[in-house]
DNA sequence: CAAAATAAGTGCAATGACTCAACTTTCGAA
DNA sequence: TTCGAAAGTTGAGTCATTGCACTTATTTTG
Protein backbone atom coordinates (compact mmCIF):
# COMPACT_ATOMS: atom_id res chain seq x y z
CA UNK A 1 0.00 0.00 0.00
CA UNK A 2 3.13 2.66 -0.63
CA UNK A 3 1.20 4.78 -3.40
CA UNK A 4 -2.35 3.93 -4.16
CA UNK A 5 -1.70 3.03 -7.81
CA UNK A 6 -2.04 -0.09 -9.17
CA UNK A 7 -2.68 -0.35 -12.98
CA UNK A 8 -6.27 -1.27 -11.90
CA UNK A 9 -7.02 1.92 -10.69
CA UNK A 10 -5.04 3.64 -13.47
CA UNK A 11 -7.11 1.89 -15.92
CA UNK A 12 -10.52 3.49 -13.81
CA UNK A 13 -8.90 6.68 -13.48
CA UNK A 14 -8.05 6.74 -17.79
CA UNK A 15 -11.75 5.64 -18.55
CA UNK A 16 -12.92 8.16 -16.49
CA UNK A 17 -11.12 10.87 -18.35
CA UNK A 18 -12.15 9.59 -21.57
CA UNK A 19 -15.65 10.06 -20.85
CA UNK A 20 -14.67 13.35 -19.51
CA UNK A 21 -13.16 14.27 -22.79
CA UNK A 22 -15.21 12.42 -25.20
CA UNK A 23 -17.98 14.76 -23.40
CA UNK A 24 -16.52 18.24 -23.35
CA UNK A 25 -15.76 17.44 -26.89
CA UNK A 26 -19.34 16.80 -28.09
CA UNK A 27 -21.07 19.00 -25.58
CA UNK A 28 -18.81 22.22 -27.09
CA UNK A 29 -19.41 20.77 -30.73
CA UNK A 30 -22.89 20.09 -30.92
CA UNK A 31 -24.76 21.60 -27.46
CA UNK A 32 -25.35 20.14 -24.38
CA UNK A 33 -28.82 18.93 -25.28
CA UNK A 34 -27.73 17.84 -28.51
CA UNK A 35 -25.50 15.15 -27.24
CA UNK A 36 -27.06 12.03 -25.76
CA UNK A 37 -25.61 10.12 -23.30
CA UNK A 38 -24.87 7.20 -25.54
CA UNK A 39 -22.90 9.30 -28.03
CA UNK A 40 -20.42 10.13 -24.79
CA UNK A 41 -20.22 6.63 -24.15
CA UNK A 42 -19.88 5.36 -27.82
CA UNK A 43 -17.16 8.43 -28.36
CA UNK A 44 -15.68 7.36 -25.39
CA UNK A 45 -15.69 3.23 -26.23
CA UNK A 46 -17.93 1.88 -23.00
CA UNK A 47 -20.91 1.08 -22.23
CA UNK A 48 -24.08 3.61 -20.99
CA UNK A 49 -23.95 1.52 -17.91
CA UNK A 50 -20.36 2.26 -17.29
CA UNK A 51 -20.70 5.88 -17.95
CA UNK A 52 -22.71 5.73 -14.74
CA UNK A 53 -20.53 3.90 -12.86
CA UNK A 54 -18.32 6.79 -13.31
CA UNK A 55 -20.26 10.15 -12.82
CA UNK A 56 -23.93 9.83 -11.00
CA UNK A 57 -25.55 11.89 -13.89
CA UNK A 58 -25.37 13.53 -17.25
CA UNK A 59 -24.54 16.90 -15.99
CA UNK A 60 -21.59 15.37 -13.81
CA UNK A 61 -19.38 14.52 -16.61
CA UNK A 62 -19.12 18.60 -16.74
CA UNK A 63 -18.13 19.06 -13.34
CA UNK A 64 -14.97 17.73 -11.51
CA UNK A 65 -14.94 16.63 -7.93
CA UNK A 66 -15.31 19.39 -5.57
CA UNK A 67 -14.38 17.74 -2.41
CA UNK A 68 -11.82 20.17 -1.29
CA UNK A 69 -14.08 23.44 -2.23
CA UNK A 70 -15.74 22.83 0.84
CA UNK A 71 -12.53 23.06 2.95
CA UNK A 72 -10.75 25.80 1.08
CA UNK A 73 -14.40 27.99 1.53
CA UNK A 74 -14.54 27.00 5.40
CA UNK A 75 -10.31 27.91 5.80
CA UNK A 76 -10.85 31.07 4.07
CA UNK A 77 -13.38 32.25 6.49
CA UNK A 78 -10.92 30.59 9.37
CA UNK A 79 -7.69 31.78 8.47
CA UNK A 80 -8.47 35.07 7.34
CA UNK A 81 -5.83 37.56 7.51
CA UNK A 82 -6.21 39.16 10.69
CA UNK A 83 -7.85 42.32 10.47
CA UNK A 84 -9.68 41.38 7.71
CA UNK A 85 -13.88 41.27 7.57
CA UNK A 86 -15.69 37.63 7.28
CA UNK A 87 -17.61 39.62 4.23
CA UNK A 88 -13.94 40.77 3.31
CA UNK A 89 -12.20 37.33 3.23
CA UNK A 90 -14.99 35.74 1.17
CA UNK A 91 -15.76 38.13 -1.69
CA UNK A 92 -11.89 37.58 -2.41
CA UNK A 93 -11.60 33.92 -2.00
CA UNK A 94 -15.08 33.96 -4.03
CA UNK A 95 -13.07 35.94 -6.76
CA UNK A 96 -10.21 33.85 -6.74
CA UNK A 97 -12.02 30.50 -6.92
CA UNK A 98 -14.85 31.39 -9.40
CA UNK A 99 -12.33 30.44 -12.54
CA UNK A 100 -11.22 27.97 -10.84
CA UNK A 101 -14.58 25.86 -10.14
CA UNK A 102 -14.99 24.29 -14.09
CA UNK A 103 -13.19 21.06 -14.53
CA UNK A 104 -10.96 21.78 -17.64
CA UNK A 105 -9.59 25.13 -16.78
CA UNK A 106 -6.52 24.46 -18.94
CA UNK A 107 -8.97 23.93 -21.82
CA UNK A 108 -7.89 26.68 -24.51
CA UNK A 109 -12.18 26.70 -25.19
CA UNK A 110 -12.57 27.93 -21.83
CA UNK A 111 -14.32 31.04 -22.81
CA UNK A 112 -16.66 28.65 -24.36
CA UNK A 113 -16.96 26.01 -21.92
CA UNK A 114 -18.56 29.40 -19.42
CA UNK A 115 -21.05 30.58 -22.39
CA UNK A 116 -22.32 27.21 -22.37
CA UNK A 117 -23.08 26.50 -18.29
CA UNK A 118 -24.41 29.70 -18.13
CA UNK A 119 -26.83 28.65 -21.49
CA UNK A 120 -28.28 25.48 -20.39
CA UNK A 121 -30.27 25.59 -17.87
CA UNK A 122 -29.51 21.74 -17.14
CA UNK A 123 -25.75 22.64 -16.80
CA UNK A 124 -26.75 26.17 -14.74
CA UNK A 125 -28.76 24.59 -11.94
CA UNK A 126 -26.21 21.66 -11.06
CA UNK A 127 -23.48 24.36 -11.59
CA UNK A 128 -25.41 26.70 -8.57
CA UNK A 129 -26.16 23.48 -6.24
CA UNK A 130 -22.87 22.20 -6.25
CA UNK A 131 -21.75 25.63 -5.42
CA UNK A 132 -24.06 26.27 -2.68
CA UNK A 133 -24.23 22.94 -1.22
CA UNK A 134 -21.23 23.70 1.39
CA UNK A 135 -23.47 26.87 3.13
CA UNK A 136 -24.08 24.92 6.07
CA UNK A 137 -20.65 23.98 6.71
CA UNK A 138 -19.58 28.17 5.64
CA UNK A 139 -22.16 29.37 8.39
CA UNK A 140 -21.00 26.84 10.89
CA UNK A 141 -16.96 28.12 9.85
CA UNK A 142 -18.72 31.81 10.82
CA UNK A 143 -20.52 31.08 14.13
CA UNK A 144 -17.42 29.50 15.30
CA UNK A 145 -14.98 32.63 13.98
CA UNK A 146 -16.70 35.02 15.48
CA UNK A 147 -18.09 33.36 18.17
CA UNK A 148 -21.98 32.92 17.58
CA UNK A 149 -24.26 29.90 18.46
CA UNK A 150 -24.84 26.99 16.75
CA UNK A 151 -27.94 28.74 15.11
CA UNK A 152 -27.19 32.52 14.79
CA UNK A 153 -29.29 33.75 11.83
CA UNK A 154 -27.48 36.11 10.81
CA UNK A 155 -24.60 34.04 10.35
CA UNK A 156 -26.42 31.53 8.13
CA UNK A 157 -27.89 34.33 6.13
CA UNK A 158 -24.16 35.73 5.63
CA UNK A 159 -23.20 32.80 4.35
CA UNK A 160 -26.01 32.31 1.51
CA UNK A 161 -25.79 35.87 0.76
CA UNK A 162 -22.20 35.17 0.20
CA UNK A 163 -22.40 31.91 -1.99
CA UNK A 164 -25.67 33.94 -3.89
CA UNK A 165 -22.95 36.62 -4.89
CA UNK A 166 -21.27 34.43 -6.94
CA UNK A 167 -23.94 34.54 -9.68
CA UNK A 168 -24.72 37.90 -9.92
CA UNK A 169 -20.60 38.27 -10.26
CA UNK A 170 -20.36 35.67 -13.03
CA UNK A 171 -22.70 37.21 -15.50
CA UNK A 172 -21.17 41.41 -14.93
CA UNK A 173 -18.82 41.94 -17.24
CA UNK A 174 -16.67 43.55 -14.67
CA UNK A 175 -16.91 41.03 -12.10
CA UNK A 176 -14.44 42.88 -9.75
CA UNK A 177 -16.53 45.81 -9.55
CA UNK A 178 -19.58 43.76 -9.06
CA UNK A 179 -18.00 41.91 -6.60
CA UNK A 180 -17.22 45.04 -4.58
CA UNK A 181 -20.66 46.52 -5.43
CA UNK A 182 -22.16 43.20 -3.66
CA UNK A 183 -20.55 42.67 -0.97
CA UNK A 184 -19.83 46.30 0.11
CA UNK A 185 -23.80 45.64 1.37
CA UNK A 186 -22.72 42.74 2.83
CA UNK A 187 -20.21 44.33 4.82
CA UNK A 188 -21.94 47.44 6.48
CA UNK A 189 -24.71 45.23 6.97
CA UNK A 190 -22.29 42.75 9.04
CA UNK A 191 -20.50 45.31 10.65
CA UNK A 192 -23.51 46.50 11.98
CA UNK A 193 -24.75 43.84 13.71
CA UNK A 194 -21.44 42.42 14.13
CA UNK A 195 -19.39 45.49 15.54
CA UNK A 196 -16.23 43.36 16.51
CA UNK A 197 -15.94 40.82 13.73
CA UNK B 1 -69.13 36.82 -24.57
CA UNK B 2 -70.33 38.36 -21.28
CA UNK B 3 -68.49 36.32 -19.10
CA UNK B 4 -65.59 33.63 -20.13
CA UNK B 5 -67.79 30.66 -18.74
CA UNK B 6 -68.83 28.09 -21.65
CA UNK B 7 -69.30 25.15 -21.08
CA UNK B 8 -65.85 24.03 -22.41
CA UNK B 9 -63.84 26.22 -19.97
CA UNK B 10 -65.81 24.78 -16.73
CA UNK B 11 -65.10 21.13 -18.10
CA UNK B 12 -61.06 21.98 -18.73
CA UNK B 13 -60.82 24.08 -15.33
CA UNK B 14 -62.78 20.81 -13.36
CA UNK B 15 -60.37 18.44 -15.64
CA UNK B 16 -57.65 20.55 -13.97
CA UNK B 17 -58.57 20.85 -10.57
CA UNK B 18 -59.51 16.94 -10.71
CA UNK B 19 -55.45 16.44 -11.55
CA UNK B 20 -54.36 19.22 -8.82
CA UNK B 21 -56.49 17.34 -6.22
CA UNK B 22 -55.61 13.83 -7.36
CA UNK B 23 -52.18 14.66 -7.04
CA UNK B 24 -51.90 16.04 -3.78
CA UNK B 25 -53.60 13.34 -2.49
CA UNK B 26 -51.09 10.82 -3.78
CA UNK B 27 -47.90 12.53 -3.40
CA UNK B 28 -49.13 12.92 0.48
CA UNK B 29 -50.17 9.38 1.23
CA UNK B 30 -47.27 7.89 -0.30
CA UNK B 31 -44.71 10.38 -1.15
CA UNK B 32 -43.68 12.33 -4.40
CA UNK B 33 -41.13 10.05 -5.58
CA UNK B 34 -43.03 6.84 -4.86
CA UNK B 35 -46.07 8.15 -7.37
CA UNK B 36 -45.94 8.46 -11.06
CA UNK B 37 -47.49 10.40 -13.73
CA UNK B 38 -49.42 7.38 -14.47
CA UNK B 39 -50.95 6.76 -11.09
CA UNK B 40 -52.31 10.60 -10.47
CA UNK B 41 -54.10 10.75 -14.28
CA UNK B 42 -55.54 7.18 -13.44
CA UNK B 43 -56.82 8.76 -10.39
CA UNK B 44 -58.10 11.88 -12.20
CA UNK B 45 -59.51 9.66 -14.63
CA UNK B 46 -57.50 11.17 -17.73
CA UNK B 47 -54.87 9.83 -20.05
CA UNK B 48 -51.15 10.70 -19.38
CA UNK B 49 -51.06 12.94 -22.64
CA UNK B 50 -54.06 14.97 -21.23
CA UNK B 51 -52.25 15.45 -17.56
CA UNK B 52 -49.20 16.86 -19.58
CA UNK B 53 -51.66 18.98 -21.63
CA UNK B 54 -52.51 20.83 -18.08
CA UNK B 55 -49.71 20.95 -16.37
CA UNK B 56 -46.29 21.35 -17.90
CA UNK B 57 -44.24 18.85 -15.79
CA UNK B 58 -44.92 16.19 -12.57
CA UNK B 59 -43.82 18.86 -10.35
CA UNK B 60 -46.07 22.14 -11.78
CA UNK B 61 -49.03 19.45 -9.99
CA UNK B 62 -47.83 20.35 -7.14
CA UNK B 63 -48.02 24.42 -7.16
CA UNK B 64 -50.49 27.01 -8.28
CA UNK B 65 -50.21 29.83 -10.99
CA UNK B 66 -47.94 32.96 -9.85
CA UNK B 67 -48.63 35.00 -12.55
CA UNK B 68 -50.03 37.70 -9.94
CA UNK B 69 -46.59 36.85 -7.72
CA UNK B 70 -44.18 39.00 -9.77
CA UNK B 71 -47.01 42.02 -9.72
CA UNK B 72 -47.51 41.84 -6.16
CA UNK B 73 -43.33 41.89 -5.75
CA UNK B 74 -42.94 44.90 -7.22
CA UNK B 75 -45.66 46.64 -5.98
CA UNK B 76 -44.65 46.03 -2.72
CA UNK B 77 -41.70 48.35 -3.40
CA UNK B 78 -42.91 50.29 -5.17
CA UNK B 79 -46.26 51.19 -3.33
CA UNK B 80 -44.40 50.73 0.13
CA UNK B 81 -45.66 53.17 2.58
CA UNK B 82 -43.82 56.33 2.91
CA UNK B 83 -40.95 56.03 5.10
CA UNK B 84 -40.53 52.86 5.02
CA UNK B 85 -37.20 51.45 3.73
CA UNK B 86 -37.04 48.86 0.49
CA UNK B 87 -35.85 45.89 2.34
CA UNK B 88 -38.75 46.91 5.35
CA UNK B 89 -41.33 46.49 2.79
CA UNK B 90 -39.96 43.47 1.26
CA UNK B 91 -39.30 41.65 4.58
CA UNK B 92 -43.02 42.51 4.99
CA UNK B 93 -44.43 41.48 2.25
CA UNK B 94 -42.46 37.87 1.81
CA UNK B 95 -43.53 37.24 5.61
CA UNK B 96 -47.03 37.69 4.21
CA UNK B 97 -46.97 36.00 1.01
CA UNK B 98 -44.73 32.93 2.15
CA UNK B 99 -47.82 30.86 3.27
CA UNK B 100 -49.58 31.69 0.47
CA UNK B 101 -46.95 30.21 -2.27
CA UNK B 102 -48.23 27.10 -2.38
CA UNK B 103 -51.80 25.90 -3.94
CA UNK B 104 -53.40 24.15 -1.96
CA UNK B 105 -53.24 26.75 1.58
CA UNK B 106 -57.15 25.95 2.63
CA UNK B 107 -56.09 22.28 2.90
CA UNK B 108 -56.30 21.40 6.59
CA UNK B 109 -52.51 19.19 5.84
CA UNK B 110 -51.08 22.11 5.00
CA UNK B 111 -48.14 21.45 7.36
CA UNK B 112 -47.83 18.09 5.40
CA UNK B 113 -47.66 19.56 2.40
CA UNK B 114 -44.82 22.22 3.26
CA UNK B 115 -42.68 19.13 5.45
CA UNK B 116 -42.42 16.86 1.85
CA UNK B 117 -41.94 20.20 -0.54
CA UNK B 118 -38.70 20.84 1.88
CA UNK B 119 -37.76 16.71 1.93
CA UNK B 120 -38.63 16.38 -1.97
CA UNK B 121 -35.50 17.86 -3.78
CA UNK B 122 -37.53 17.99 -7.08
CA UNK B 123 -40.14 20.00 -5.45
CA UNK B 124 -37.80 22.08 -3.38
CA UNK B 125 -35.70 22.91 -6.19
CA UNK B 126 -39.01 24.15 -8.19
CA UNK B 127 -40.19 25.37 -5.54
CA UNK B 128 -37.15 27.66 -5.34
CA UNK B 129 -36.82 28.23 -9.21
CA UNK B 130 -40.50 29.85 -9.47
CA UNK B 131 -39.68 31.68 -6.36
CA UNK B 132 -36.66 33.24 -8.19
CA UNK B 133 -37.83 33.63 -11.12
CA UNK B 134 -39.13 37.29 -10.85
CA UNK B 135 -35.62 38.29 -9.66
CA UNK B 136 -35.05 40.67 -12.88
CA UNK B 137 -38.28 42.19 -12.40
CA UNK B 138 -37.45 43.08 -8.58
CA UNK B 139 -34.64 44.13 -9.34
CA UNK B 140 -35.74 46.90 -11.69
CA UNK B 141 -38.53 47.44 -9.61
CA UNK B 142 -35.82 48.48 -6.83
CA UNK B 143 -33.87 50.44 -9.58
CA UNK B 144 -37.00 52.81 -10.25
CA UNK B 145 -37.69 53.32 -6.30
CA UNK B 146 -34.42 54.88 -6.24
CA UNK B 147 -33.33 55.85 -9.42
CA UNK B 148 -30.65 54.20 -9.90
CA UNK B 149 -29.31 53.21 -13.42
CA UNK B 150 -30.80 49.96 -15.37
CA UNK B 151 -28.03 47.79 -14.59
CA UNK B 152 -26.73 49.05 -10.61
CA UNK B 153 -25.44 46.02 -9.09
CA UNK B 154 -26.25 47.00 -5.20
CA UNK B 155 -29.56 46.71 -6.57
CA UNK B 156 -29.81 43.38 -8.44
CA UNK B 157 -27.80 42.66 -5.39
CA UNK B 158 -30.42 43.14 -3.12
CA UNK B 159 -33.17 41.78 -5.06
CA UNK B 160 -31.28 38.16 -5.00
CA UNK B 161 -30.71 38.49 -1.63
CA UNK B 162 -34.38 39.49 -0.25
CA UNK B 163 -35.34 36.60 -2.37
CA UNK B 164 -33.00 34.33 -1.40
CA UNK B 165 -33.89 35.00 2.08
CA UNK B 166 -36.96 33.47 2.09
CA UNK B 167 -35.20 29.98 2.19
CA UNK B 168 -34.03 31.43 5.24
CA UNK B 169 -36.79 32.22 6.84
CA UNK B 170 -38.95 29.32 5.71
CA UNK B 171 -36.80 26.68 7.26
CA UNK B 172 -36.33 28.51 11.09
CA UNK B 173 -38.82 27.58 13.34
CA UNK B 174 -39.45 31.31 14.08
CA UNK B 175 -40.40 33.05 11.17
CA UNK B 176 -40.48 36.19 12.11
CA UNK B 177 -37.53 36.61 14.20
CA UNK B 178 -35.54 35.04 10.92
CA UNK B 179 -36.66 37.47 9.04
CA UNK B 180 -36.14 40.22 11.33
CA UNK B 181 -32.61 39.13 11.30
CA UNK B 182 -31.83 37.88 7.72
CA UNK B 183 -33.32 41.63 6.87
CA UNK B 184 -31.52 43.62 9.23
CA UNK B 185 -27.83 42.62 7.87
CA UNK B 186 -29.38 44.09 4.11
CA UNK B 187 -31.02 46.94 6.34
CA UNK B 188 -27.93 47.96 7.37
CA UNK B 189 -26.01 47.19 4.32
CA UNK B 190 -28.69 49.09 2.28
CA UNK B 191 -28.80 52.22 4.34
CA UNK B 192 -25.31 52.58 3.75
CA UNK B 193 -25.09 52.67 0.26
CA UNK B 194 -28.21 53.93 -0.63
CA UNK B 195 -28.82 56.79 2.23
CA UNK B 196 -32.07 58.51 0.93
CA UNK B 197 -33.42 54.93 0.07
C1' DC C 1 -80.13 24.84 -38.08
C1' DA C 2 -76.22 22.55 -40.71
C1' DA C 3 -71.67 22.47 -41.39
C1' DA C 4 -67.14 23.77 -40.58
C1' DA C 5 -63.71 25.30 -37.38
C1' DT C 6 -61.87 24.63 -32.69
C1' DA C 7 -60.32 22.52 -28.72
C1' DA C 8 -60.33 18.57 -25.27
C1' DG C 9 -59.18 14.20 -24.82
C1' DT C 10 -57.26 9.40 -26.15
C1' DG C 11 -53.97 5.68 -27.57
C1' DC C 12 -49.71 4.52 -29.04
C1' DA C 13 -45.07 4.74 -30.03
C1' DA C 14 -40.77 6.80 -29.18
C1' DT C 15 -36.83 9.25 -26.85
C1' DG C 16 -33.65 9.94 -23.26
C1' DA C 17 -31.91 9.60 -18.64
C1' DC C 18 -31.20 6.35 -15.38
C1' DT C 19 -31.40 1.57 -12.78
C1' DC C 20 -31.10 -3.40 -12.02
C1' DA C 21 -29.75 -8.04 -12.39
C1' DA C 22 -26.97 -11.34 -14.14
C1' DC C 23 -22.57 -12.43 -16.21
C1' DT C 24 -17.49 -12.06 -17.87
C1' DT C 25 -12.99 -10.34 -17.52
C1' DT C 26 -9.08 -8.68 -15.11
C1' DC C 27 -6.26 -7.56 -11.40
C1' DG C 28 -4.36 -7.86 -6.78
C1' DA C 29 -3.39 -10.17 -2.66
C1' DA C 30 -2.76 -14.19 0.20
C1' DT D 1 -1.71 -20.05 -8.18
C1' DT D 2 -5.84 -19.40 -6.74
C1' DC D 3 -9.58 -16.71 -5.16
C1' DG D 4 -12.29 -12.65 -4.54
C1' DA D 5 -13.27 -8.04 -5.40
C1' DA D 6 -13.71 -4.50 -8.72
C1' DA D 7 -14.44 -2.95 -13.68
C1' DG D 8 -17.02 -3.64 -17.42
C1' DT D 9 -20.79 -5.54 -20.45
C1' DT D 10 -25.45 -6.74 -22.02
C1' DG D 11 -30.10 -6.36 -21.97
C1' DA D 12 -34.28 -5.48 -20.12
C1' DG D 13 -36.99 -2.19 -17.58
C1' DT D 14 -38.81 2.33 -15.28
C1' DC D 15 -40.25 6.96 -15.57
C1' DA D 16 -41.10 11.56 -17.33
C1' DT D 17 -42.04 13.76 -21.41
C1' DT D 18 -43.17 14.51 -26.47
C1' DG D 19 -45.22 13.75 -31.14
C1' DC D 20 -48.73 11.94 -34.13
C1' DA D 21 -52.94 10.48 -35.68
C1' DC D 22 -57.43 10.04 -34.21
C1' DT D 23 -62.17 10.64 -31.85
C1' DT D 24 -65.51 13.47 -29.58
C1' DA D 25 -67.65 17.42 -27.84
C1' DT D 26 -68.59 22.28 -28.13
C1' DT D 27 -68.53 26.59 -30.55
C1' DT D 28 -69.00 29.53 -34.27
C1' DT D 29 -70.62 30.85 -38.59
C1' DG D 30 -72.90 30.89 -42.96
Amino acid sequence: MTEPTGRRERKKAQTRQSLADAALELFLDRGYDQVGVKDVADAADVSVTTLFKHFPSKEALVFDQDDDLEAALVAAVRDRTPGQSIPQALRDHILLKQTQFAVHTTDPRFADFTRMVQETPALRDYAHRMWTRHEAALARAITEAVGAPEDDISCAALARFALEARGLILRHAEPNRAADEAFALLEHGWAASHPGG
